[in-house]
DNA sequence: GATATAAGTTCCAATTATTGGAAGATTATG
DNA sequence: CATAATCTTCCAATAATTGGAACTTATATC
């Protein structure tokens, strides 16, 4: 977002992120703050908000997301094609080995998770969330995605092009030298994997998926563990009975 | 929203709604017609949307709900204090029971669903959805709160006012002393069933949940089954453990 | 309970943004 | 390749938005 001030509906629009990253609720000066925006202003704003159902006021006079905003965005990812077709897949996943399965696709440099189910039972949460993204080079999705997209050196330093890779953790991936080496080993044994290399303390497999066609997959499919009581070996140990059922259920 | 045409802000946050009723995405003229506006007026909304990464478009030119909208809205309610604090105990409750549990509040003469946590298996959904609302008064965890929250026959009736109750199936309650003998059973067995009175061919069992006083129940939890696999007597047999596990999770 | 402070809400003159018909550009179809 | 469908841009005319000031309500303090 640049200096420039918001106008009009960018600045409604601002307002409704801004609440967003407030579930405990937010006042209207800290809106107004927030959003550099004067008070009469922001509350307009608000008002358009409320009317639209996307934001309410508690008792208190704060503010905070309408539950009109969450049924749109639930009841929206509900029946979101990819996510309908996926659902079972990552139900069968999910029940079989107890641990968070993703689907996720390639959107830049990055991977957009679009499905998400994590187990009842299991106390630690991991970090990822519907619609949120992670760099592709350390995430197994990513990893077995761009597998297939880039063939070769060339191709892999195109796409690190000028950009310094990230490194969220010390076991990531940070040239493309390493990257391209990665690539080839995961092209050969068919499948990526996350030794805690995007979140300390996750470890993570993937495979591809084909929802939509028998030979470009639509996106990657995973199961992660935390390391301390789903080691990656036992991951990797598990991966036939993890292809078995993602092909069970393909389309094709 | 009344005959009068949207502007400005209003228009946008239409056009956001209606983007998120087409899972599969829409087209501009298709839009223009739903929101009643030309299409350089949508085109613009839809430029201030997609800034905001709340649209986006895909390869054919059609207009889909954006990955910011939902991952806000994902993170926004995985951080929601009431969903923090009840997560716990649906997440026991639904790794015990193999079914969908609910935690639901009162709003008007409606409940809306706070969180919702389905089973890894199980191939039917159900139709709730968080931030969605369902009549208070044919639903399980509505009578139990309507059951601690009208205390006498003249508070139903007041309740009731001039409405008629909607009747989504055969079963649901549809007169105001039908609904008052209801809730003196409930006050008297300290839970509340739903025999396929919201929902055809769904039951279930709530009872109140106490998460930020001891004394006055922030919602209710439910636990619902499918009629045909889980009959309401087994739900009904297993509310000592339900009541336990509820209860073992309390702050109090 | 009274007072002060904080926060939300309304007013309205001045200013800026929005609107939609028309036209242009791009994509899809036969 | 021609035509139709759909998305995108332009700009004169029109309408909405803006924020300082003031008002109202709620909360905190003495």
């Amino acid at each position: 977002m640049s200096d420039a001030k918001l106008v009009g509906s960018d600045r409604v629009l601002a307002v409704l992120a801004e609440l967003a990253r407030h579930p405990n609720g937010i006042g209207l000066e800290e809106m107004a703050r927030a959003v550099d925006s004067s008070k009469p202003t922001v509350h307009r704003a608000l008002a358009s908000l409320r009317r639209a159902g996307f934001a309410a006021q508690n008792g208190h006079g704060r503010y905070l997301l309408g539950n009109e905003f969450l049924r749109m965005a639930f009841a929206h990812q509900e029946a979101r094609p990819d996510h309908v077709r996926v659902m079972p897949v990552l139900e069968a996943l999910c029940d079989r080995y107890g641990e968070t399965v993703h689907y996720a696709v390639l959107d830049g440099t990055s991977v957009v998770y679009r499905s998400k189910l994590d187990p009842p039972a299991g106390a630690v949460r991991l970090t990822s969330v519907v619609g949120g993204r992670n760099p592709a080079h350390c995430t197994a999705v990513g990893k077995i995605l761009l597998a297939e997209a880039l063939r070769d050196e060339d191709a892999v330093r195109a796409w690190v092009g000028d950009r310094t890779l990230e490194r969220p953790s010390e076991r990531s991936i940070g040239t493309a030298e390493e990257l391209h080496a990665e690539l080839v080993r995961i092209r050969d044994q068919g499948y990526a994997t996350d030794d805690q290399e995007n979140e300390p303390g996750v470890n993570c497999v993937a495979v591809p998926a084909y929802l939509t066609s028998p030979t470009v997959p639509s996106g990657a499919i995973s199961v992660s563990g935390l390391a301390y009581r789903t080691p990656l070996r036992k991951l990797v140990n598990d991966l036939p009975a993890i292809r078995a059922i993602v092909t069970e259920k393909d389309p094709w």
